[in-house]
DNA sequence: TACAATTTGTCCGTATGTATC
DNA sequence: TGATACATACGGACAAATTGT
């Protein structure tokens, strides 16, 4: 509570006051540029969210008090809610009861936001695909064998449910449902960051992949490798279900660098 | 190029005009809250640069352009623009020649927004330490295990680097140093996604986590677990270096688990 | 059902700082 | 030394949404 202002430490002299005294002959160095007003509010107000000073779900001055507080105009607060709320930091309703508030930490809302980057950064001569496979080739194994070692009977019937919920191939749904069996797996470790680093990747591959150009057979193949490895984690045959997630990934891997399976953008095509 | 209007098919009447005529009574039925002009104006131009329609490097009309081809005010356009500077989606500059450009996809930006999450993630009930540790475990043997497989003269120069590093135990720099060879190890595997994943998960180790309690001795230990894992991936001996990081995390695992190793904000304390 | 209160959303006009030429 | 073109910031006003009376 009780903001501070952004800098300025006179207090009869408002900073920002619609054309001020700053400019300071040093400053012609370039040594640093002087960060926007909305900036230094935003930041003020993250660092009081995540040093606890404002804790989850509690309610933000108005923006009207906010920016007397801060000593700036409300177009200034309001850009900066903007940025905190575009780091889902707070969220912002309308209404008498509305406000801004500090949102719960949400695990979901990093997963959808590092595959939206993933999605800019991946086809670049830094991000290819094969890196993407790579790396799920290195952690889909192990998270297969520690679902298999901690399963329990929710988790398994999950499992068995993504591995063999029947579905038409040609129904896009076919191909998330074939994802979701590995995003399944991924949650059946118990462990939420493994989750968060593997799932961006899932989500890339599934809103990017082609699906075109692949036998009806080949993906009964794929349905077959995850029942296979569904067992193996219900039996709590750990060993088994990493090699079985290992060999399954090479197979996938070699069909999915065939050519013609990227789209330029988003699925719309 | 050109942007279309948010929503709003009249041309006659801007939507958001001050007042306007929308507020049909269907609406009143709540089955779905408007989205403000500003998000629509950010999801239209966002939708631009991820659809390559706007290329990286690219200059986007300035502010007064976008308002009138958008159809809102100045302001409006702003706390769009806000939105996607945030998502480091746009930079913008001062000036002429100055404006909104379209930003080069940046994984160390991706790293640090990560990062930034975590440490609002981490130590609630949903993200233990254990798990960060566990992930970790999951990931760096098999990454040091690829880098003794690729690894050539130069990054094998930076790992001895990273590794046999002079410092203070005392200094807080020394701290850096010691998880910055597990960076080092991470960029080695030549697969930007892996270190992407990785990566988050050391700098929240680093930011938040003190280094009271533990022994000089201690530390001596983990320096030359860092040489022998150099030395391994030098040689090219995979199968080594993934064993040696797997006791070598292990170990860690045990030491920073002990009572009083968290802090509950950032290092400030 | 109607009305009031509160808060965000949006607009306009104006002025200033900043970088380039 | 200007002149230009841009983002930055201010202040006030009204519209729209939500909740309570």
């Amino acid at each position: 509570m009780a903001p501070t202002r952004p800098s300025s430490s006179s207090s009869t002299a408002p900073a920002g006051d619609g054309g001020s005294s700053r400019a300071t002959p040093a400053a012609r160095l370039r040594v640093q540029r002087v960060r926007p007003a909305y900036r230094q509010v935003a930041d003020e107000l993250r660092a009081q969210i995540v040093g606890g000073s404002l804790g989850a779900g509690e309610r933000l001055p108005n923006e009207a008090d906010l920016s007397h507080a801060f000593g700036v105009s409300r177009s200034t607060v309001r850009e900066a809610l903007r940025v905190l709320a575009s780091q889902h930091l707070i969220e912002t309703t309308r209404g008498v009861q509305g406000g801004s508030f500090v949102a719960a930490p949400d695990p979901s809302r990093v997963v959808e936001d590092v595959g939206g980057a993933l999605g800019v950064l991946v086809m670049t001569p830094q991000l290819r695909l094969h890196d993407l496979l790579e790396a799920r080739l290195m952690l889909e194994p192990s998270a297969a064998r520690l679902a298999a070692q901690r399963a329990d009977a929710d988790t398994v019937e999950a499992i068995r449910e993504a591995a063999g919920a029947p579905r038409d191939l040609r129904d896009p749904s076919g191909f998330v449902g074939h994802l979701d069996f590995h995003t399944t797996v991924l949650m059946s470790t118990g462990n939420l960051m493994i989750t968060m680093m593997g799932q961006p990747v899932n989500d890339v591959l599934r809103t990017r992949l082609r699906r075109v150009g692949v036998e009806a057979a080949e993906w009964d193949r794929v349905d077959e490798w995850h029942r296979v490895i569904a067992d193996h984690i219900a039996a709590g045959e750990g060993a088994a279900a990493e090699e079985a997630m290992r060999d399954h990934l090479i197979a996938l891997r070699s069909l999915y660098e065939r050519d013609g399976l990227w789209t330029d953008g988003p699925t719309d095509t």
